[in-house]
DNA sequence: TTTTGTGAAGTTTTTCACAGCG
DNA sequence: CGCTGTGAAAAACTTCACAAAA
C-alpha cells in the first residue's frame, strides 16, 4: 500500500503527542481526540493510521502504549542510527546539547568542523575533526546520517566530502541555498529564513485570522 | 485568483536563487532553467509564476532583475517588519547573528529570556527583557512578529504573554510541541527533530535514491 | 451505543499539451 | 524557431458517510 507524503509528517506528531500521553498515564485515545489536540480531522487520523494496519478497537478507541509503540516502528527501525554533524556553530552546539535528541535513537558519533580552534576539542562528548577527515571518519565508523549546520558557501564542498565516504544514506540540511545531492541520497532541507518569509506573506495576506495550519 | 499555499512555499525559493542569480550578473532565465535548479518541472514554475501577472517574455524567458523584484513585492511588502524574539539560547543566537535574515527586511527589536545573566544585557545589539516585560515591550514598540525559541514547556505561557499585548501577528515557533494559538494570529512551526524522524523513515524505505524532493 | 476502517466523493495540486507571442 | 501562459486532464490528498465491530 502507498503511503502519502503528508501522512508521515502527521505520523511524526501522532508519535510525539502519543509519547507525552503514554508518560502522563493516559491509556485509551480516539482518533476524534486525537485531531483536535493537532488540529486534524478525525477522519484523516483514522485514515493515516489504517495505512499501517487495523490497530484500533472500534467503539473504543486507540490503546495509547500499542499504537505509540506501532508508529514508532513505522517511523523508524529500531536501530540506533549513527549520525555526525558538520558544523560546530550555534545551531550545531543546539542541536549537540538537545535532550530530545540526544535521548532519541540517534547517535552522535563525530562532529567536522573548519575552525582550528574546534578541530581536536570535544563538545557534549564529541570529537570534533577537520572537514577533510569526513571520507575516512564517516566510513571507518559506518555514519548514515549527517547533519549539515555549515555556511551556504561551505554546505556543497561538505556533502561532496562526506558522500565520497559512501556509508551516507541521508542529510538534514540545515543550511539555505541549492544543493546538488549524489544519487542515492535522501535530503531533507530546513530552512528557517525561508519559512520567515512564507510567515510574512500570510500575515500579509490575513487580514483576518485565516493561516497555513 | 487564488494561490496555494505550495505555491508560496516555492516562491520563496525562486526569490532566493533569482537573488544569487542576480548577484552573479545573470540577465536572463527559463522556467525550465531554474526547475532544473529547483528541483521542480518546467510547467509548474510557469504556473506559479504566472498567478502574479505575465512577466516573462515568450520566446526569452524571464528577465532576473525584473523577476526577482517581482516576486520580492509579492512575498513581502516594502515596509520592514519589527520582531522580537524569545529565549536567547542557541538557536535564537544563530538567527540573531545570521546576516541573511539581518539583511532582510527584518528588524529585531527586542530580546526575551527568563534568564537574569541575559537581562538587561545586550545581544548584537538588541537588548534583552524579562519575559514578563513582554506585553509593554512589544505594545510601545508595535512588534508584530515573535521568534519562539524557549524550551517547549515555556512555548505556550510565552506566546501567550506576548499575544496578550495585541499588536502581534504572527509566530514562527521553533519549539516542538503542541500549540494553541490565539485567533488571528499566524504560525509556521519549524521541527528540526521532526524533521530528522521524517529523514529516517524515508532513508529505511528508499533503498534504491528515492526521496521526498 | 460508540468509534473504527474504508470505499467513494470531493478538493487541491501537479502535469500535460498546445495556442499565442516575440 | 523558442518559450511563456493557460485551460484541461491527471494525480494526489482530504473529507464524507456508512457498514461493521466492540
Amino acid at each position: 500500500m502507498k503511503v502519502a507524503e503528508p501522512t508521515i509528517e502527521r505520523m511524526v506528531q501522532y508519535h510525539r503527542l502519543l509519547e507525552t500521553l503514554r508518560e502522563e498515564g493516559r491509556r485509551v485515545i480516539s482518533s476524534r481526540q486525537i485531531g483536535d489536540m493537532l488540529g486534524f480531522k478525525a477522519s484523516q487520523v483514522r485514515k493515516d493510521l489504517s495505512y499501517f494496519g487495523e490497530i484500533g478497537r472500534r467503539g473504543v478507541g486507540y490503546n495509547v502504549e500499542r499504537l505509540c509503540d506501532h508508529i514508532g516502528s513505522v517511523l523508524s527501525s529500531p536501530k540506533t542510527w549513527k549520525i555526525a554533524l558538520a558544523g560546530v556553530g550555534h545551531i550545531g552546539t543546539a542541536l549537540l546539547t538537545n535532550k530530545a535528541i540526544r535521548s532519541s535513537r540517534l547517535s552522535f558519533e563525530a562532529l567536522f568542523d573548519i575552525d582550528p580552534e574546534k578541530i581536536g576539542n570535544e563538545f557534549a562528548g564529541v570529537h570534533c575533526w577537520d572537514f577533510n577527515e569526513m571520507p575516512d571518519v564517516m566510513r571507518d565508523r559506518a555514519i548514515e546520517i549527517l547533519i549539515l549546520a555549515v555556511p551556504a558557501r561551505e554546505a556543497q564542498k561538505c556533502l561532496d566530502l562526506a558522500a565520497s565516504a559512501g556509508t551516507l544514506r541521508g542529510v538534514l540540511a540545515l543550511t539555505q541555498g541549492t544543493l546538488m545531492v549524489p544519487d542515492g541520497i535522501t535530503i531533507v532541507r530546513v530552512d528557517i529564513l525561508a519559512e520567515l518569509e512564507k510567515l510574512m506573506f500570510f500575515i500579509k495576506n490575513a487580514p483576518e485570522g485565516a493561516g497555513p495550519e
